[in-house]
DNA sequence: AACCAGGAGACAT
DNA sequence: ATGTCTCATGGT
């Protein structure tokens, strides 16, 4: 089988066993991008429980954000861990955001032009930048994480120490082929997500590999 | 009771 | 360029 097809076929493998994800969660694209940043290394129920603490405050909105004390809007952010952190990475892409004149002008910006600008964001690294490329602009962008590196590298398609750019050109080339790209990667993405979360609960999909660190189905 | 969660930045080497 | 430390709550 050509490399192309193999990429291919693990994502059939997964849509087939898990259907559609539905992704991003989220009622806008300013909600996406706020999810995006605080979800980094927390799991998305938490995430669920500090939106409702903002969208309560009504407080889903960059300018809001940015007017609210810091105490009180770490306060909110809580159930996420790295409350202090996060608050303060939420106002600097607030900041940066308004600045750069919301969504609308930022569409404007082509894909490279735009990651480029969401990396300038403190709080925003390849990851995030890349969730905000893809499933708030829509752009065709390959998200990486730690679950693409391991499923990927347990398969004994990458090594798994590559660097985060040097993996997502790589998995943008070899699918390039397929049609419909921006869906393709948005529900790629989330159903390695999910695998991760319930494979083990269930059953392989993709030759035997399970997610989590210390997992010892996989040789 | 350890382990993990849809990472990123600061800093040293 | 690459490795290590820190940030912190909530579920299993």
């Amino acid at each position: 089988m050509s490399t192309p097809q193999k990429y291919r076929r693990i994502f059939d493998l997964m849509f087939k066993a898990y259907g559609p994800q539905h992704w991003w969660p989220g009622d806008s694209p300013f909600e996406i991008m706020v999810g995006a940043v605080l979800t980094q290394n927390t799991s998305w129920s938490n995430v669920e429980k500090a939106v409702v603490h903002l969208k309560g405050n009504g407080a889903l909105d960059p300018q809001a954000i940015i007017d609210t004390h810091h105490k009180r809007l770490a306060s909110w952010l809580r159930p996420v861990g790295y409350f202090n952190v996060k608050a303060k990475r939420l106002k600097s892409f607030c900041q940066w955001y308004l600045e750069a004149g919301q969504f609308n002008r930022l569409a404007r910006l082509d894909t490279d032009e735009l990651r480029k600008a969401l990396l300038s964001v403190n709080g925003v690294g390849p990851e995030t930048a890349d969730d905000i490329l893809l499933y708030a602009f829509e752009r065709p962008v390959f998200v990486i994480d730690a679950y693409t590196r391991r499923l990927f590298s347990r398969l004994g398609y990458i090594g798994g120490d590559e660097g985060y750019e040097a993996l997502r050109v790589s998995f943008e080339k070899k699918l390039q082929k397929q049609p419909d790209l921006v869906q393709l990667f948005n529900e790629y993405h989330s159903l390695i997500v999910w695998h991760a979360k319930y494979f083990c609960k269930t059953r392989p999909v993709c030759e035997g590999c399970c997610l989590r660190k210390h997992c010892t189905l996989v040789s």
